[in-house]
RNA sequence: GGGCGGUUAGCUCAAUUGGUAGAGCAACUCGUUUACACCGAGUAGGUUGCAGGUUCAAGUCCUGCACCGCCCACCA
């Protein structure tokens, strides 16, 4: 076993490539004791043996984790205490996006885990103040979706069946089983997260900042109740927001039907009993002598009706005859048309999907078997003029739970994203923050769909019909209302019966996370506010000294896949202006989409998942980070195949016989003393000097995939490929001089790029630094960066 | 309908913001069994989608066009 180690004066020597690590040691801790120790023996003794053998990630990886975890250095606070990281460090924080507690992570959430934790390690060996706060998402709706599948697939029920509080118990049996496979997952991948401070967006502490975010808004008039045309999934018996819509073309037949002296077409001739207003464009010249307002006797589907005629420019003149009758109560143009002229407006399908006493002898029927029969009916009364067979019909599902939404009208609590505060407005905040440059995007183009999605933003519908989730914290009382942080006193009040939906909650992630709107004690020894105390001073604005909410936010990078960049990621800026008046982070780095070799989405029905899990096993972490890290640049889709991982694994095993052949070859050096250089190993580490500090750049610039591949051409085809292949005649030689300079330069480039490849595969470079003779005790985890930022 | 990307070697993708187009797979030739066959040395492969423009200089900037993809949207 090796037993040398490299003193902290040999590295001040050499260059700034690797830094001074004891620098950092401050006199009064154990880690300095580490280093006096080590300095007794600075000889690199025989080869451990574990390098005749291939690398085997399966052998080392959990133990590393473990290691790691046990050291407690992924927690700043303890960095701090060992001194390992200044006092007064600069911060560097990113809260985790919380997956889904529905089952298990796949491939898009490990490109997420690497590229954070690549940032994340990079920051703590650079010496930053450096958090990586993990957590999940209660997933309201996709949970409970998938929750009410499994229980009708296997026990035939429904959740009224179980009753509301059986049914949430089974939810949060699966979401505690789902919690741990994906606390599982996140450590196979290596990342470097705090698990001290790990959050659940539904657990107490999370409420409670819920309930407070909800109240503060109501009492500013940015929470409202009114009735408004939802989406309605008549499967789930929830309403569903805009962006949960998934719109799906299917080959239907458009019916013309005569209205009167009109012909009118529709695609859903099963809802239009109630229609009693006829619609067209003000410039139509077709239909001129027909006023606004003017009534007149039609004949329809149930005997004779009271027409009005509306003049309106939403009525598209191109299409069909270029004009129809409304149904505002399920339709959000026709409701909106019937806004403008204050019509009436009338329900004809209830909240179960059947048609209301107005279908007449339709009554009862499912809107999805009622079509021909009542088109029947139409025919019969001669007012079927034609059909038209080859019409695509677009309908909205909802893409949580696929069933077919219906529109309704209903009282729902909303978001008011123009109602003005401050001096602002909800809407305005959401654009400064980007288009002010508070906020950097990457990639750039991003800001653009972002400002387009904004323009086009309405009042955010928050109440969903779902049991799972945080329960709305309005209390009603006949008709007393009562909304606040806790349940009122006395006798008699009701909570509300809907749940929130689960983007308000992930809104106050960066800082809910943070112990807003109190401290929950995290490290009180480090001056935070006595636990329980307010950790937020709404009379000056602004958290209270030294409480993770002062240290840590605005965190420095939301680092997510751009598919989410309006539900979320707009969504947390939104919450962060408002009860904050702050930004939630500084820098947005948006993912791609992993896809398969094809090109294709990865999903179970296609058969073509590569499960991250499997590939770990397979091929280790470090191969699986690689793979997902080189050529996939910001925001780009990144095609994934097995052979790819497995390339990559090659790669571990170089290294790994890189440091075989290094050690073997610099047996009895002594690391403590610099001999003098050979003009050629002078030029090889000014070289390497260079090559780490474009590393470096790379990465503050965001340009993971590029300091990766920096990394690995490095290291196979310079390190290994030119200077180990030229060294083999100097150390077989009888130049004594030139080989001890050599021995020593090709020890010196292998710690450098151990270091520098850290933060990209941390498992391997963990294994190979703790049989480096000289850093046996002391974490590469927690080892400075070879280069000053 | 509106918006945003992409088009570079056979395939997958880079190119540090205008300065000699690169890498990994794949192919071909040769070598190598004591760091690594999970290896090495080399070869071949490009009018950077098309047509113009700006510039000493364009894959990169501008204009137009053609495909491919994605997002948003109230054609009943």
């Amino acid at each position: 076993m090796l037993k040398a180690t490299l003193s902290p004066p040999f590295l001040h020597r050499i260059s700034p490539i690797v830094s001074p690590i004891i620098s950092r040691a401050n006199p009064s801790n154990s880690v300095n004791l580490l280093w006096k120790k080590a300095l007794f023996s600075a000889i690199i003794s025989r080869m451990d043996d574990k390098f005749l053998k291939p690398y085997d990630p399966n052998t080392t990886e959990n133990e590393i984790y473990n290691k790691w975890e046990e050291s407690g250095f992924f927690n700043p606070d303890e960095c701090i205490q060992a001194g390992i990281t200044e006092k007064d460090a600069r911060p560097f924080s990113i809260i985790l996006p919380p997956p889904n507690v529905t089952g298990n992570l796949h491939m898009g959430h490990a490109v997420m885990l690497a590229l954070q934790d690549i940032m994340i390690r990079y920051n703590r060996m650079s010496g930053k103040r450096t958090l990586w706060l993990p957590g999940t998402d209660h997933a309201a709706i996709a949970t409970q979706s998938k929750v009410e599948k499994e229980l009708y697939k296997k026990e035939k029920k429904t959740r009224h069946d179980l009753g509301r509080d059986e049914f949430i118990a089974r939810v949060e049996a699966f979401a505690k089983e789902s919690h741990d496979t994906i606390v599982n997952q996140i450590k196979k991948i290596g990342a470097s997260v705090d698990w001290s401070r790990e959050a659940f967006t539904l657990d107490e502490n999370r409420s409670l900042a819920v309930r407070t975010a909800f109240k503060n808004m109501y009492d500013d008039g940015l929470i409202y109740r009114g009735s408004r045309i939802v989406n309605w999934d008549p499967k789930m018996q929830t309403t569903v927001s805009d962006d949960e819509i998934e719109w799906k073309e299917e080959k239907a037949t458009f019916y013309y039907l005569k209205y009167g002296p009109f012909t009118i077409g529709t695609a859903r001739p099963e809802t239009k009993f109630g229609d009693k207003y006829v619609v067209m464009h003000p410039d139509d010249s077709r239909y001129k002598e027909y006023t606004h307002g003017q009534t007149l006797e039609v004949e329809w589907i149930n005997g004779l009706i009271t027409a009005t005629v509306i003049k309106d420019e939403a009525v598209d003149m191109e299409f069909g005859t270029g004009v129809m009758t409304i149904t505002p109560w399920h339709d959000a143009t026709d409701f909106d048309i019937a806004e403008r002229h204050k019509l009436d407006k009338e329900q004809i399908i209830d909240f179960k999907g059947k048609l209301l006493p107005i279908a007449e002898e339709f009554e009862g029927i499912h809107i999805s078997k009622a079509r021909p029969e009542i088109v029947k009916k139409l025919e019969e009364k001669g007012l079927l003029e034609r059909v038209d067979e080859n019409y695509t019909h677009r309908i909205a599902t909802n893409s949580r739970g696929n069933g077919v939404i219906e529109p309704q009208i209903k009282e729902q609590w909303f978001v008011d994203v123009n109602k003005e505060f401050r001096g602002t407005t909800l809407k305005k905040e959401m654009r400064d923050a980007v288009e002010g440059g508070k906020i950097t995007i990457i990639p750039d183009h991003f800001k653009k769909t972002y400002f387009h999605w904004i323009d086009n933003l309405r009042d955010w519908c928050i109440s969903r019909q779902i049991w799972y989730g945080h329960r709305i914290p309005v209390w009603y009382k006949g008709s007393e209302v009562y909304v606040g942080v806790e349940e009122p006193g006395g006798d008699g009040w009701k909570q509300d019966l809907d749940t929130l939906d689960t983007w308000f909650s992930s809104g106050l992630w960066t800082f809910s996370t943070l112990g807003w709107p109190f401290d929950y004690g995290h490290s009180a020894e480090l001056s935070r506010s006595p636990q329980g105390k307010p950790i937020f001073d709404d009379t000056q604005g602004k958290p209270v000294p030294g409480s993770d909410l002062d240290v840590y936010h605005p965190t420095a990078v939301l680092e997510t896949g751009y598919d989410i960049l309006f539900f979320w990621v707009a969504r947390m800026i939104l919450m962060s202006s408002y009860h904050l008046d702050d930004i939630p982070f500084k820098t947005v780095y948006l993912h791609g989409l992993v896809r398969d070799e094809k090109g294709q989405k990865m999903s179970k029905s296609l058969g073509n998942v590569i499960d991250p899990l499997d590939m770990t096993e397979k091929y280790g972490a470090d191969a699986t980070r690689l793979s997902l890290i080189i050529g996939a640049t910001a925001g780009t889709d990144v095609k994934l195949s097995e052979d790819k991982v497995r390339g990559y694994k090659h790669f571990s095993n170089k290294l790994w016989n890189i440091t075989r052949f290094v050690l073997s070859n610099t047996e009895g050096l002594d690391s403590t003393s610099q001999p003098p250089l050979t003009k050629e190993d002078t030029k090889i580490l000014e070289e390497s000097n260079t090559f780490a500090k474009e590393v470096t750049e790379a990465i503050e610039r965001f340009q993971l995939h590029l300091a990766g591949e920096k990394l690995y051409q490095y290291v196979w085809h310079t390190f290994a490929d030119k200077i180990i292949e030229e060294s083999k005649p100097i150390l077989e030689g009888d130049d004594e001089k030139a080989k001890k300079s050599r021995q020593y330069t090709l020890y010196t480039i292998l710690v450098l790029n151990i270091k520098l490849l850290h933060p990209f595969t941390p498992f391997v470079t963990e294994e190979i630094w703790s049989s480096l003779p000289h850093h046996k005790e002391n974490m590469l985890l927690v080892e400075k960066w070879p280069v000053d930022a």
